[in-house]
RNA sequence: GCGGCAUUGGCGGAAUUGGUAGACGCGCCAGACUUAGGAUCUGGUUCGCAAGAGUGUAGGUUCGAGUCCUAUAUGCCGCACCA
């Protein structure tokens, strides 16, 4: 019978769906507790295009540890969500009038069912997506705690607001003089979840402000629209406060090193010193943050950020104007333009700093290489050793003093971190690192400053100016927020007409009619009754993607729970997620996100690990593999002349053609398919070809009917994207060869981690193994397995079980293929042998291992068969010692003394057993004496 | 500029603790069966006529290096005026 993919893979999925093989329970109180483990895929945002052949690789990964892992005996958590909030539904919005919610479940409905044709063993009953109004209630729930929380820097953990109001209350006599307003406003400084005016990355085109991760070299990650600063009142989240554990948090989780050091990057944590220095003629001095507490003798002057306040507190009457203009100057700046244009630019403040050390008058300066956000805003210049600070001294023709010894600073600056200091009084000798060390020292006794540690890592905005996310549960009393309570929650989005911003600026929930907060009756009721003694306006941003995806990965563990996030009982089982699997453009933003997230729910004791993520794998991006045909421009072109790719470098072609790309999905093995091209569209009805061999259709107009004749398309590696039309939609391959052939091809592309394109070129040799394989259950005995049977069935055991425990799924393929060609070599049809050839196939391909498994006789499902164990017996008993190598490499390790002759050694090995055994009495190819350690003798 | 990753046949890639480099697949070549085949099966396929050479390049460690060390080139990714 041949191999009916469809039939088979569809009548499993019924089936599974039927048995309800892949729901997940949680253990109840008497039940006998399967050890937990927990493998996630990032969840997907539901966007419009639908699945491509990129998104399921990570997810085929993640199923077959899911599988493995089942089969092993572990209650499996394995489930899928989506991230359901999100810019391109609401600008679909804007555009057609169509409501987010209709798109967004439009959207989910096609995912659910592309996922479903792939076979992953999901648990659909735990579902989750983001713009649920269960579950967006305890991201709502999240936000009032964090807003009720303040970060204890001495406890270094979150704690109740409350608690420091009691504080307060007690020890600090001012506070009982302050009004409701005032006590309002100094808490906030605390709050982890604040209301702040700071600068943010505003884009006019999107209507609103972005974090630092969803900008890019000025524009915008979405959309790519140009971004500028702003001070705006925004939400935002003390992650900064949470900077160290975040840090210190990596040590404790098995991540990749690269993306370790890409969040150590992000985090930015810097030791160094804060140091005070006197404006000359003011009372106050100002402080600055450096790193190189070594090089105050070679500060030659002070530079000031634009938006730093000591500015205007330094600025002097004769300079004020000049100064209020290079202000106006740089604001009026584009982010984009202050990364292409890195000219000096900075005037003088009219005023005078002095050096604590050398009690030398250096002057201020203003300029937009200092930014307000790091440190305190304010630097000392160090020319002869930071090469900014040397660009500014040269253009303001400022002295430069060298501090190092052997340091030329005629033609830039040296800015070594190593050598002897000069020219710097007490540090005078010393090594760098020793220098730094002893100014830190002597400013901390002097009281001119002291050590401390700064961190790159910003607080994160959290507000959006948008509709399509979750609402914040906030209304303003006398133009403060609070909190609506708990038991309110969810607070659901509103209705709106209008998906733009209102006409007056403000963001689009400005439109909801019914949008205001009856304090009294806890409702929410008509704007029109805001009198704001009882009833008042709610906030009118909405939350930003991240905060939905934030900590998703709790409420799978327990998503029908009304009464909790999580259980407690839910967490302290499932704990954290095992293995994560996802995208490497998540690094800064999401998996800070929830890390902090977490973090914060384990200050309030929600959840019982600190870390979200024990394992992550970052999987490769898969970029699209486009196809191009030659149009011919030379001599007597017509237009529709098209050269095959072997001969564009000859003449008369040579330097006349242009490439142009031409849907992957017409084209196989770099073949086109004429006909399907001159199909493709309506330009190319009348193309003709010149074919590989040289021949074209201009000569004979039939020629192209030929069977024989081939054109041949170049390929080039871009990106995945419509319009290089090198999209592959993962239903057509699994139309074509099924979702077994899919699973499988996705995975015998290369490493899980690297980047590859998509290149259907070999999915028939993937396809044709399954066949082949398929072909050995047609009929099967009962009969003893061979030694030889043995050997095949327990190398191929071995060999998966090693690859999935270390995420190698890429080499189990070649394995599975070696296994078949040998069973099939020996005409192997023992039942005994099959099945468990089908349960190890099963995580890979689990249609037809589902099938092949009933072939041998089995009426349970081939995901609840146990995982074959390999017997080294087996092994040794058909002729081939341990350890055995993969590739029929066998080698022995036999111990001798350190001096035995190469001979001796031969001799010994020959003796030896087991390797006489395998040997038959022939002498071995190679023996490798090494002296005194092991010898390696190869077969 | 800083940090990370990569570089192996015509192509994707194997080589798991340093031990016969090129597994497996694609493509290609030859053969078989065919009226035919973009079907199937069998065999071959790193380069070189050969001796030999060979894992980006140049060194080093080692009995032995694709694998470890140093330098260097190229490509990709992340951060970037972070003091």
């Amino acid at each position: 019978m041949d191999y009916d993919f469809q039939a088979i893979e569809k009548k499993w999925q019924q089936e599974w769906n039927q048995r309800k093989a892949y729901e997940v329970k949680n253990p109840t109180g008497s039940d006998k507790q399967k050890e937990p483990y927990y493998v996630l895929d990032m969840f997907p945002y539901p966007s419009g295009a639908g699945l491509h052949v990129g998104h399921p690789l990570g997810y085929i990964a993640s199923d077959i540890v899911a599988r493995y892992k089942r089969q092993q005996g572990y209650n499996v958590l394995h489930p899928m969500g989506f991230d359901a909030y999100g810019l391109p539904a609401e600008q679909y919005a804007i555009q057609t009038g169509q409501h987010p919610e209709i798109t967004t479940e439009k959207n989910i409905a096609r995912y659910v069912e592309q996922l479903s044709k792939i076979g992953f063993c999901y648990d659909w009953g735990r579902s989750v997506r983001t713009c649920d109004p269960d579950f967006y209630r305890w991201t709502q729930w999240a936000f009032c705690r964090m807003f009720n929380s303040y970060y204890d820097t001495d406890k270094q953990q979150a704690r109740p607001i409350s608690e420091l109001v009691a504080r307060l209350e007690k020890e600090d006599s001012h506070w009982a003089t302050m009004s409701e307003r005032e006590r309002q406003e100094y808490l906030m400084q605390y709050r982890i979840a604040y209301l702040a005016d700071t600068k943010v990355n505003w884009c006019p085109k999107l209507g609103t402000v972005l974090a630092n991760d969803e900008v890019s070299e000025g524009l915008s990650v979405r959309g790519g629209y140009p971004v500028e600063q702003r001070v705006m009142r925004q939400w935002c989240l003390r992650v900064s406060a949470y900077a160290q554990r975040l840090l210190e948090g990596l040590d404790k989780i098995d991540w990749t090193d690269s993306l370790k050091d890409t969040q150590r990057n992000w985090i930015g944590r810097s030791e160094g010193a804060e140091m005070r220095f006197a404006i000359k003629g003011q009372d106050e001095p100002f402080t600055i943050f450096t790193t190189r507490a070594d090089t105050v003798y070679g500060v030659t002057f002070m530079v000031l950020a634009p938006e730093s306040e000591y500015v205007q507190r330094v600025v002097t009457e004769e300079k004020r104007q000049e100064v209020e203009e290079y202000l106006q100057w740089v604001k009026r700046r584009t982010e984009r333009e202050r990364i292409a244009d890195r000219h000096v630019t900075g005037v003088f403040t009219g005023s005078y700093a002095i050096n604590p050390l050398t009690e030398k008058e250096i002057p201020i300066y203003v300029s937009d290489y200092v930014l307000a956000g790091y440190g305190t805003g304010a630097i000392m210049a160090v020319p002869a050793h930071d090469s900014r600070d040397y660009a500014f001294a040269c253009h303001f023709g400022l002295p430069i003093i060298p501090l190092i010894e052997g340091a030329d600073v005629s033609e830039q600056s040296f800015d070594a971190k190593e050598g002897r200091m000069i020219n710097s009084g007490i540090l005078n000798g010393l090594e760098v690192k020793e220098a730094i060390a002893k100014m830190k020292a002597y400013i901390t006794e002097k009281g001119i400053g002291r050590v401390k540690v700064n961190y790159r890592l910003r607080d994160a905005i959290f507000s959006r100016q948008r509709y399509w996310g979750e609402p914040f549960p906030v209304y303003y009393k006398d133009d403060m927020p609070y909190l609506i309570p708990e038991k309110c929650l969810p607070l659901r989005l509103p209705e709106v007409k209008d998906f733009k911003p209102t006409e007056d600026g403000q963001p689009p929930l400005g439109h909801a009619e019914k949008w205001a907060w009856d304090e009294k009756n806890e409702q929410v009721v008509d704007k029109k009754l805001i009198d704001n003694k009882t009833v008042f306006p709610l906030e009118l941003c909405t939350m930003p993607g991240f905060a939905g995806s934030s900590a998703y990965y709790l409420r799978y563990m327990d998503n029908k729970n009304d009464n909790e996030l999580v259980s407690r009982e839910a967490n302290t089982y499932w704990r954290q997620v095992n293995l994560y699997i996802g995208g490497t453009e998540h690094a800064t933003g999401h998996l800070i996100y929830s890390r902090f997230w977490n973090k914060f729910l384990y200050d309030l004791g929600v959840v019982c690990e600190d870390e979200p993520f024990k394992k992550l794998i970052n999987q490769g991006m898969i970029q699209g593999r486009s196809n191009f045909v030659y149009r011919y421009t030379g001599e007597g072109a017509t237009g529709n002349l098209y050269v095959s790719y072997n001969l564009i470098d000859t003449p008369p072609y040579k330097g006349h053609v242009q490439p142009i790309h031409v849907d992957v999905n017409i084209v196989k093995n770099d073949i086109l398919d004429v006909a399907a091209f001159r199909q493709w569209m309506p330009d190319y009805k009348d193309a003709q070809f010149v074919y590989s061999d040289g021949s074209s259709d201009v000569d004979n107009p039939y020629m192209g009917n030929a069977t024989d004749k081939q054109y041949i398309c170049g390929w080039a590696v871009e990106k995945m994207s419509k319009s290089m039309y090198n999209v592959v939609n993962p239903d057509d391959i699994v139309e074509r060869y099924g979702a077994d052939t899919l699973r499988l091809y996705e995975m015998f592309l290369g490493p899980l981690e690297m980047s590859k394109p998509w290149d259907t070129n070999g999915i028939d040799g993937v396809h044709r193994f399954l066949r082949k394989l398929w072909n050995m259950y047609e009929t099967l005995t009962n009969e003893e397995p061979t030694a030889d049977e043995l050997r095949s069935l327990h190398k191929l055991i071995k060999k998966i079980t090693w690859d999935i425990e270390n995420y190698s799924f890429n080499t189990s393929i070649p394995a599975f293929m070696i296994a078949q060609s040998e069973l099939a070599g020996l005409k192997c049809t023992k039942r005994a042998v099959l099945e468990q050839v089908a349960a190890l196939l099963a995580p890979y391909a689990p249609h037809i291992a589902e099938e092949m498994w009933h072939r041998c006789g089995h009426d349970d499902l081939v995901i609840d068969a146990e995982w074959p164990k390999w017997n080294e017996q087996y092994l040794e008993e058909s002729g081939v010692k341990y350890p055995v190598q993969f590739n029929g490499k066998v080698r022995f390790t036999i111990e001798c003394a350190k001096d035995t002759p190469k001979d001796e050694v031969e001799k010994m090995v020959l003796a030896h057993a087991d390797t006489t055994k395998y040997l038959n009495g022939n002498a071995p190819k190679r023996v490798i004496v090494v002296p005194g350690k092991i010898v390696n003798v190869v077969v």
